[in-house]
DNA sequence: CCGCTGATAATCT
DNA sequence: GATTATCAGCGGA
């Protein structure tokens, strides 16, 4: 199954494909769902793995657009990235889906879970779907992945990165507006029905 | 509902 | 030796 081409989205500047992933599909061997939640992270930018240039860890961040980056995240979980950007250094953190896929599996790989909490977070999301190292800088567009277009544009909210030190101004974490799979609300915005 | 804390190991200074 | 793009569990309001 080919979807999504390296050349075309993915080369946009990084803030723009971040908000371009949202509502397309992610499967791994099959098993996925709709990309509601990813944050941005730019070469140059102080809270990028890449900041200070490349490294063994960071390496696919550094390679060919429309690569997968995988990182091990406070010794316990890893976390999923599209290599993805105008320059070399960028790559679009994929923090939550709505399963839509293989739930049976993730649960198999996750202990008994709503679907809500199955892929609310960029780790709960690795474990689901079964992403660890060995999928480091592997092609999106080939087995196991799979990255589906979307139908129309979702309506889009914004705010601060979670769980960084450094660039926490920088408003590039996106999300499908109203969507209950989040893994955290986004502060200051008409999503949900107890907004100002 | 909210906030705090421990777990746990690669990575980098 | 410090830091870390996290999560589950716990206690309190």
């Amino acid at each position: 199954m080919r979807s999504l081409p390296a050349g075309s989205l993915l080369t946009q500047p990084v803030i723009d494909v971040a908000r371009d992933l949202l509502g397309t599909t992610l499967l791994v061997d099959g098993v996925g769902g709709i990309i509601v939640e990813t944050e941005a992270y730019a070469r140059g930018d102080p809270a990028s793995h890449s900041f200070r240039g490349p490294t063994a860890r960071n390496a696919a961040m550094f390679g060919a657009p429309g690569h997968a980056y995988v990182y091990r995240s406070y010794g316990i979980h890893w976390c999923f990235n599209i290599v993805a950007g105008a320059e070399p250094g960028s790559a679009v953190l994929v923090r939550a889906l709505e399963p839509t896929t293989g739930l049976d599996s993730m649960r198999a790989r996750r202990g008994p879970a709503g679907p809500r909490l199955l892929c609310a977070g960029p780790g709960r999301l690795c474990q689901a779907l079964g992403l660890t190292g060995v999928h480091d800088g592997l092609a999106l567009d080939r087995p196991p992945f799979a990255l589906l277009p979307r139908g129309s544009e979702p309506a889009i909210v914004a705010g601060p990165r979670i769980g960084i030190a450094r660039g926490v101004d920088a408003p590039w974490r996106f999300g499908i507006a109203g969507s209950r799979f989040l893994s955290r609300a986004f502060p200051r915005s008409c999503d949900g029905p107890s907004g100002p």
